[in-house]
DNA sequence: AATTAATCATACATCTTACAAATTTAATTT
DNA sequence: AAATTAAATTTGTAAGATGTATGATTAATT
């Protein structure tokens, strides 16, 4: 049987109707990055709304990054940049975090890292080279108890190599789940005395492939770099458990 | 010289602030998914802000995904769900996507999926297996000229092989890239008569090798499959690099 | 007694008005 | 012409009032 009668009124509040033409102008590319909207006044007058709506849409598109609101200067369209994608997906695995996901965590990584090195090797500058380096001699002078910077620092080569690739969407997808390894390895890694000169030592062969313009010898590089992690992880997530309960 | 007073006050504004704090108290965990935070009024007198302020702060975390905003109901915390990953990156592929993006998007695919294919050979289930043959199905019987169709039944056949793998990471990564794949199409095959033919035949062989268990089966299988789509993109688009102003 | 309708309290949605603070622009002075 | 000052513009915050949805309670009907 047909319904009588349809809904009346939009379901969704005003504030988000107004989300939506803003962001259709946009995403439209009928204003620019860079470019300034109407002022509050103006756009209430165009939507017919009050400023408490309007101004309720506009922190809305602002709390996602699509535009910046400048005191006494006005509106303007931003420069839909990569950190705008990284920060949820840095929230998602924040707040999903567990033993479970530190092992989907490290197999994601096992299935595409060698790659990625096989690709930084074909496209990596002399500029890459340098970085790499100087992370390497961090890597030799960090304090072998602070867990932690290590992690940044394991986390930078990692983030080195992405970018090496000249491939703007590798960095996107990889970003999260590297920022993750300082957190792990405080737990993981805890224990492990050897761990920094097991990594200097895997970091160096890596470095050198990516050196020698050596695709398929970077691939084999990282994936021993990384079953080798994937050890570590395991042997002592199954040890210590307990330990997991920190991170909440 | 350093400078003898720092600003008072914050530079962020007030409803910035309150973002924050809320925020906290979600990483943190003190308040779990499900679960009703204080009502606006109680809000308002614990931050010691207006409604107003207030209430931008609740808009912004509800345009992000952290809460959701029950008319007459109250506030509540989100299961922050991977819908919330893919959004913002779907937004920046779709507003950064040009010609060079395009060729980015295949050389991705091209690095990962082969190993997804491989996971997926191994993980899979009957149910995986199922709704893979279905999708084969629909391709063939799917109209001829409907590039767009054809698109999004390629882009879910996939998408239910990324979710093979059973590692929730890999949907979250691959999904916004997947999700071009219609548009794309619609560019690149809009004069490939040939092209559902092939598709068929090539779904049909990773079909097989998944079903099989056959990893290195299903990993060469996809490398052919994603080698012709390439020489088809790239053909088609140095032919015809003046569609691509159709984008935007 | 059970079901349905009416009522009320609660909570979010929107509007209006007012003022504060930052920025930009114009005017003025040096 | 440059620097300073004043004014206008624009966003930030506040407070109060009205509108609308939700859930619980009470009254009425069957």
């Amino acid at each position: 049987m047909p319904a009588l009668f349809s809904k009346i009124g939009n379901q969704q509040t005003l504030s988000q109707e107004i989300v939506q033409k803003i962001e259709a102008v946009i995403r439209q590319k009928k204003v620019l990055p860079a470019e300034k909207l109407p002022t509050e006044k103006e756009l209430c007058r165009m939507f017919g709304v009050s400023r408490t709506a309007l101004r309720e849409a506009l922190q809305m598109l602002s709390a996602r990054g699509l535009i910046s609101i400048r005191k006494g200067s006005g509106i303007y369209v931003n420069d839909y940049s990569s950190a705008h994608v990284i920060e949820p997906m840095n929230l998602f695995l924040e707040l999903k975090l567990d033993r479970d996901y530190i092992l989907y965590v490290v197999e994601v990584r096992k299935m595409f890292e060698p790659t990625i090195a096989q690709l930084a090797a074909l496209n990596r500058s002399e500029d890459d080279l340098r970085k790499l380096s100087v992370n390497l001699q961090k890597l030799q002078q960090s304090p072998p108890d602070d867990c932690v910077k290590q992690g940044q620092i394991d986390r930078d080569f990692h983030l080195i190599i992405a970018n090496a690739c000249r491939n703007p969407i590798i960095p996107l997808i990889v970003t999260p789940i590297f920022q993750l390894m300082p957190r792990i390895r405080s737990i993981v890694y805890a224990n492990v005395k050897t761990a920094q000169r097991e990594a200097v030592d895997y970091h160096q062969r890596i470095l050198m492939k990516i050196r020698d313009r050596d695709p398929e010898g970077a691939y084999q590089a990282m994936i021993a770099h990384l079953q080798r992690a994937e050890r570590h992880s395991k042997e002592i997530l199954s040890a210590a458990d307990l330990k997991l309960q920190e991170l909440s």
